[in-house]
RNA sequence: GCCAGAGUAGCUCAGCGGUAGAGCAGGGGACUCAUAAGCCCUUGGUCGGGGGUUCGAUUCCCUCCUCUGGCACCA
């Protein structure tokens, strides 16, 4: 099976973490470990965006070199993600010396092969903003406003990139394509974008105005304009990527193509336009273009998060409020991947309660008291054809292969919707069987056994499905019903590989979800 | 302005050509193995407005209204 490659944005090191960012590597980290639990090598790689104008003005304000300045905001980000469970393979941070010699390798070699130019800009240029002014931003009166600060007349020199000539290839490629986008109403999108491209792309910034990024190799005059730094972290911090010409990427393109997972902001232009066109001037074939997950935004009672409007979540409190699990599986199971959804702490309690603690922390809890009550905690294999229990068998099998294809179309809500609903079946399945009453009837022996035994499996399976989710919570689930993860490419009905043994001993009941208690919910 | 998305039960959202679905909230009931959890039944909707296509539209097309996002170096 091919191995999986898999990355986040990097994140942008000018301020802490909020919601949004701990949704992307939360998702990411799910997928990751779906495609780990289902038998694939998995290299996940995520990481910071820490040059350019806005941190070297924070630096400079903060009064600290920007190296210091990242390096703080840095380990905000990378302690979060330790606290949320996010296991990555690979940490991109682009001032690092290797990312900034394949940047200029890069660009070097695009420089040699003559796909970058050098011309005159001149324009409206915003002191205050440190950024070129267009039309769009005239007032009303055909001034400009007084947020631009002083406006100047600007003639600059600078680097470009030959990106306009590659339009109609683009175009082409996502016709061709199609799946190179998720969700596909994003590809609309970008096709829009992209059939409306005119004009090449600047790459470069004079040192004169910003100094905090990576030197152009043949012009040292100038760095390098963002995107032509961070989107190359997706290689070169890729396993075995070498950017020189002719080197060896036999072990690169074991991994390559990548799924790029990106908000909704930054598909236009950036992911969508860029970075196709870079990598194909780079010498990457059409099959090699990788494909983006794009997802939504959280936002607060329906009003983007923002700081002006001062309703920024802060994942780091979030945690230590609620704990790590219950942020977790609330990021990925209460919005339909790729849409936007509405974020209620208030939700994010109840999808707790209801999905985990009253769901599947209840039903192992009362699975295993019963088995320990009436059969001394062991599991026995019966001859029992009870149509109930051939049901239940039909519905696991199921939700294993719904669950599997969701997965697989990075449908996150839909695989723990299967979830859910099978620990639900599992729960009506106890009303159902009644097995205090089958307790009390010798004849009814068989019967018992065999409904403790599919709720132990039911449960196996249940807790294997949480395990991309919340990994932690999945395997002490499991390691109650002293127990491995099923295997899910064997999806079978009970027979053979993920049985349990006849005279399996099932471990003690410990309650794995307390109940969240809210002053609301008392 | 251009492009795109959303508007479905009180709330948050699925569904997207064939007599409207889930969870939560509300009402009723039976049970006791369990984290007073769970289970069963049930009250809620002319699926934003208006046209059209179709035997048939929440689902396709047109149009209007409202909200949101992208087009500007914020997941």
């Amino acid at each position: 099976m091919k191995p999986f490659f898999i990355t986040t944005a990097i994140d942008y090191t000018n301020g802490a973490p909020h919601i949004g960012h701990a949704y992307e590597k939360v998702l990411t980290d799910v997928i990751a470990r779906y495609q780990r639990l289902a038998g694939r090598d998995v290299f996940f790689l995520t990481g910071v965006d820490q040059h350019g104008q806005k941190v070297q003005q924070s630096a400079e304000k903060a009064g600290v070199a920007p190296q210091e300045y990242v390096d703080q905001i840095t380990a905000k980000f990378r302690a979060l993600w330790q606290k949320l469970g996010v296991d990555y393979d690979g940490w991109a941070a682009t001032t690092e010396a290797s990312h900034k010699a394949c940047v200029q390798t890069i660009l070097q070699r695009l420089h040699d092969e003559g796909q970058l130019y050098k011309a005159k800009q001149s324009g409206y240029y915003s002191v205050r903003q440190e950024q070129f002014l267009t039309e769009k931003e005239r007032g009303p009166d055909g001034n400009f406003g007084p947020e631009w600060g002083e406006v100047i007349l600007v003639e600059e020199e600078n680097w470009w990139f030959k990106l306009a000539e590659h339009k109609q290839w683009l175009l082409d490629l996502l016709d061709r394509r199609p799946e190179l986008v998720v969700p596909s109403f994003r590809l609309a999108e970008l096709r829009n974008a992209v059939a409306k491209l005119e004009g090449d792309l600047c790459i470069s910034r004079p040192k004169s105005r910003l100094t905090w990024g990576i030197e152009l190799p043949f012009d040292r005059d100038f760095v390098t304009y963002v995107w032509f730094d961070a989107l190359v972290n997706y290689i070169s911090f890729a396993p075995g990527y070498d950017a020189a010409a002719g080197a060896d990427l036999t072990e690169f393109k074991r991994w390559w193509p990548a799924v790029h997972v990106i908000g909704k902001d930054i598909l236009v232009p950036a992911h969508g336009v860029y970075w196709p066109i870079m990598l194909k001037a780079i010498g990457f074939s059409d099959d090699e273009i990788p494909q983006l997950l794009v997802h939504g935004w959280w936002n607060i009672s329906g009003e983007k998060m923002s700081k002006s409007l001062g309703n920024v979540i802060d994942p780091d409190v979030l945690a230590d409020k609620y704990g790590a699990a219950a942020v977790r599986y609330y990021l990925v199971a209460d919005i339909t991947t790729g849409r936007d959804a509405d974020f209620s702490e208030e939700r994010l309690v109840q999808r707790y309660n209801v999905d985990l603690a009253n769901g599947l922390g209840n039903l192992l809890n009362r699975t295993l008291n019963m088995a320990h009550r009436y059969r001394d905690g062991k599991l026995r294999l019966t001859e029992c054809n009870e149509e109930n229990h051939a049901k239940l068998r039909g519905a696991v099998v199921e939700s294993l292969t719904r669950y599997t294809l969701a997965m697989r179309e990075f449908r996150i809500h839909s695989a723990i919707e299967e979830f859910s609903s099978l620990v639900t079946k599992a729960n009506a399945f106890v009303d159902q069987e009644a097995p205090w009453k089958l307790a009390k009837d010798p004849a009814m022996e068989n019967r018992l056994d065999s409904a403790l035994y599919h709720l132990a499996y039911c449960l196996r399976v249940a807790a294997t499905l949480l395990q991309p989710v919340l990994p932690e919570q999945g395997k002490a689930a499991l390691d109650q019903l002293c127990a491995d993860p099923i295997r899910l490419d064997v999806v079978s009905d009970f027979a053979g590989e993920n049985d349990f043994p006849d005279g399996h001993q099932l471990g003690k009941p410990v309650p794995l979800f307390p109940r969240i208690e809210t002053p609301a919910s008392e």
